[in-house]
DNA sequence: CACACTTACGATATTCGTAAGGATT
DNA sequence: AATCCTTACGAATATCGTAAGTGTG
């Protein structure tokens, strides 16, 4: 039993002529013919009475016919989804990526590949570096976008270099330059987004061969958080240059560092052990496209 | 998609590996191979990761695993199932025979069937003659038991002949004769059964050329209940010589009639243009040869 | 005799298995 | 080197369509 004899079943049960069902099926009557021969051969008896002049089901062809028509919605339903799928005519995408991505990159990525698969669900984790890490080699999303990994098991493709930029509050002594020495800046109250942060462990990083030390006197989990706490004069802090509209939004005053080591690459993040699905590789493109122009 | 291609996927899906799918499949590995490619061609993707060492399913693969399995078990169900019912191993049989057949005949046959098909389940519908012919007519029953049927949409297959015996009550004047007249029987009160029956018909319609007539004081809608009527000495009646047996072992005795006229075949019925299942066909042929012998 | 299904038969496709190729461990 | 999947290719198989055959109304 295969699938052509099953449709030519449903097509004669429901026509009870071998002649419309076979222009129906495109196919010639003898074909119809022999093919409803081989389903009854698999099955051990007829599922017709053909008495030349009139086909009409038996009673064992009676009870095929419903569970027929089920098997075959079934199949084409599994075969339509798989098709979708394929064709990201349907799908979902999970990924994962860091604040400052996530606000002022992603928005216009996601609008572009919504525009060109609005079918596909894409679901969004925000969260701080290390969790996209994390997740990415869970296995929970298929796709990370945050600074390059460590783990060998993950692969990177890198969209842009972001480096970090000093926020200080308007109207400190800062004003006037647009560059900023890490000396004079630690001179003031250092506003550190939460310990885990991959901003965090950099700073510290860059900062390891030097005399100076990172006094972080406040501690914040929300980027805007400490965009604001600068803002209002509590202190200084550094992010990653993406945030500069946001950071200048908030009201804090965005100067560039004199220290090209603090600039690390951002990109896309995958387990290089687990597939992609198609769905996901049409967002990665997006991203690679949309990603490499941050501005 | 085909069944072929979709076992294969199953088969590689839950080994992951062509080599050891193939000898499941006892197939060659590039039959195989084939086999996936043509599904994913008419799927539009891959469902296997191959990286010649090792081979994994795809996020699509991954999520038309479940969706095979089910198809297939579906599919194997159906098949098994109709198989069965071809063979005989599973089905339903509905009857209907008259009361003098169902309880005289039948057993015996039927326990014969149900030896040769344990799984066959038999409905009977033991009603009177004119039901029998109705149900058949109706298609509520692919075959019936009775007499020979008027209506020409009907097939009759003859069984044995009939002959309608006279029933009195012990001690009454017919003792000693093994015969007797329709003369001297209707002197006594006639005991009918209830009005549309087969029997009353033939007795009416035997009688119609002579002077003779049937004067019903009593009637029952049960064979026994005549016998056991008959028995007590309520009166006389005329039965098949099939309840013989039943008639005397209520107590009434049993004369033949000089009548040869109140003879009839009983057989089998069917309807000419409805089609009879493989399991009917089965009892059909055990009624035939246990049937044509009453006794 | 016209219609509808089956069978026959040659041609076309498809599928199969063996064997060679390519890639990875 | 050994293993495993893919590709190539000739052979076996299956399927198809045309056309003839058969039986019914």
């Amino acid at each position: 039993m295969n699938v052509k004899q099953l449709r030519s079943f449903l097509a004669v049960a429901e026509t009870l002529s071998f002649v419309i069902a076979s222009e129906r099926l495109h196919t010639s009557q003898s074909a119809l013919s022999m093919a409803i021969k081989g389903l009854e051969e698999s099955l051990g008896g007829k599922v017709f009475v053909r008495t030349t002049r009139s086909v009409q089901l038996t009673p064992e062809g009676e009870s095929l016919l419903p569970l027929a028509r089920k098997l075959l919605a079934d199949w084409d339903s599994v075969h339509h989804e798989l098709q979708q799928r394929f064709s990201l005519g349907i799908g979902k995408v999970s990924i994962a990526a860091m604040p400052s991505f996530a606000i002022n990159v992603l928005p216009r990525a996601l609008k572009q590949f919504r525009a060109l698969h609005p079918k596909i669900s894409v679901q969004v984790h925000d969260v701080i570096n290390e969790d996209v890490i994390d997740m990415v080699q869970i296995g929970e999303v298929e796709l990370g976008i945050g600074f390059k990994p460590y783990p060998a098991s993950l692969a990177f493709e890198p969209l842009f270099n972001d480096q970090f930029v000093a926020i200080v509050p308007p109207g400190s002594g800062f004003e006037d330059e647009e560059r900023v020495e890490w000396e004079a800046l630690l001179q003031h109250p250092f506003i550190s987004l939460q310990k885990p942060s991959a901003v965090h462990a950099y700073l510290e990083d860059s900062l390891r061969d030097s005399p100076l030390v990172l006094k972080t006197e406040l501690e914040a989990h929300q980027l805007s958080t400490v965009g604001k706490m600068v803002a209002t004069g509590l202190g200084v802090s550094v992010v990653p240059a993406l945030c500069t509209p946001q950071m200048e939004a908030l009201g804090a005053k965005v100067l560039k560092l004199k220290d090209a080591r603090l600039e690390q690459p951002v990109g896309l993040i995958w387990h290089r052990e687990r597939e992609r699905s198609a769905a996901t590789h049409a967002l990665y493109n997006v991203l690679k496209s949309v990603g490499s122009q941050p501005d």
